[in-house]
DNA sequence: GTCATCATGTAAACCGTTACATGATTGT
DNA sequence: ACAATCATGTAACGGTTTACATGATGAC
């Protein structure tokens, strides 16, 4: 009972939806899964391997050539419910960027900015992917379809946050890089 | 040149607004950097130790008792500066509450409701947390305050988005559940 | 035939947490 | 005296990324 990585949901999850190469699955998560979730090969194949022993998963087309399908298996089914009811285990925080505007007297406002201005820049790039991904999502007539679209809506959600954030934070910058415009009784 | 970890940033910047010991350390990054930034003791004191043979910080009163504060040196307040100025390294997303919600169909419905509820307890709590941050740099007359109010206004506007975006997975979450309470026609 | 891509896997390194061992200090 | 908290450090463990080695397949 000890492999409870939510690696393997990852994993299960993928295969729940049809049944891929670790390679492929590998691409499916970084392309689907990418703003939320990330998986490397060095975890991928282990964890398949693993799965494979318990047999929550099975290798198809293992044809002499390497390459090799896995699909999920029934029991694959019931684990997969079973690793989703599991609590959320929060991943303690670590803002690259608020550590350093926290310390932003030692980099001064100028340099501030920049660092703010290239998180708005992302977050208006996530907006743009978030509409064709949501776009793509609505086309289609998937089970899925509602669940998928609650965490693209997190997403807009989120970025629509820091994109007004960082505006909020551009211009307080602004009055501490250059006071006298704002408060144009000083000019000292 | 190897050891440039944002842990280095996180002490030194510590370190820059009053010397300290390394468990007051600890519980100042938690305490007041909590919502954006974590670390631990394994982390903390060989870091410490590692800045203390560079000449980043210097150990005070070290008497005979094992307690010791440690201060910050002009070289390593030019080296936080460097750290600082260093690109914002972006950590692989992992959101295990997106991960469950997009398998959430082998969930269902009401589980995934659960897990919602709580998250925006979470971003309820939070909010009233960085009230009283709030407050309390407000009330203060430092350098530092503009900034610490940029990253508290990070943390509110996203705690706002989970809430409204929680607000709307609850109600997708409540007609996927029971489709005839809001399409009265299909009572099948 | 050769280049890009698909595909599998492993080893080393890194980063970080947890748990433990240990002991001083302070309040009751 | 004893319990709680302050304080320092380390060892073990676990998860993750990166880089590497290797080779098949398909397009041009």
């Amino acid at each position: 009972m000890a492999r409870a990585s939510q690696t393997e949901v990852a994993v299960l999850g993928g295969l729940s939806v049809q049944p891929m190469t670790g390679y492929a699955l590998r691409e499916a998560i970084r392309d689907v899964l990418g703003h939320f979730w990330s998986e490397s090969y060095g975890q991928i194949y282990p964890t398949l391997a693993n799965l494979e022993r318990q047999g929550f998963v099975r290798r198809q087309d293992a044809a002499r050539t390497g390459a090799s399908t896995f699909a999920i298996t029934p029991s694959g089914t019931r684990r997969l419910e079973e690793l989703l009811a599991q609590p959320v285990q929060a991943a303690p925080p670590r803002n690259g960027l608020l550590l350093r505007l926290y310390f932003g007297r030692h980099l001064g406002p100028a340099a501030c900015r920049t660092l703010v201005q290239a998180a708005l820049a992302e977050a208006q790039d996530a907006l743009k992917r978030y509409a064709e991904i949501r776009a793509e999502i609505e086309g289609q007539d998937s089970e899925d379809r509602d669940y998928w679209l609650l965490t693209v809506s997190a997403g807009e959600h989120s970025a629509r946050a820091a994109q007004a954030w960082a505006h909020d934070a551009l211009s307080t910058l602004a009055e501490l890089d250059d006071p006298a415009r704002t408060r144009p009784g000083r000019t000292s």
